[in-house]
DNA sequence: AGTATGACATAGC
DNA sequence: AGCTATGCCATAC
């Protein structure tokens, strides 16, 4: 199998099984991925993340996007997630306590 | 082939 | 309570 990037496809997985109307934080995706340090692999792998991953539901610790969803649109981000039913709150971040996804519906683990 | 950097997070002070 | 330093894997030059 694919080991060239078991981490990239990991967290690819991870950012896969994420529900629909829920989010998941670089550190949560990175912890699943089995390090917490792998944060940064998290947006790297992001980067370069296919069309079959929605990066748009990863966000950082503060609930917003990353600076490589401005160019696109920080709009985008905010009414993708908002058109999946995901709260926001006034600051224009997203209630991660809300809608922060709890990593239980990684396969039927429920 | 090696070095440097990167879409962040955690821990220490 | 906020800032600095470190860590990780992969990609690019």
């Amino acid at each position: 199998m694919e080991e060239q990037g078991r981490v990239f496809q990991r967290i690819y997985a991870l950012a896969r099984q994420i529900p629909y109307g829920q989010v998941a934080t670089y550190g949560q995706l990175a912890r699943m991925a089995g390090n917490p340090r792998l944060s940064r692999m998290v947006g790297c792998a992001m980067s370069a993340a296919p069309d079959d991953v929605p990066c748009h539901r990863v966000v950082n610790r503060r609930g917003e996007l990353c600076a490589a969803f401005l160019p696109l649109g920080r709009a985008s981000h905010r009414l993708l997630l908002e058109m999946e039913g995901v709260p926001f709150l006034p600051d224009g971040r997203v209630d991660l306590p809300h809608c922060l996804w709890d990593g239980t519906t990684d396969c039927g683990a429920e």
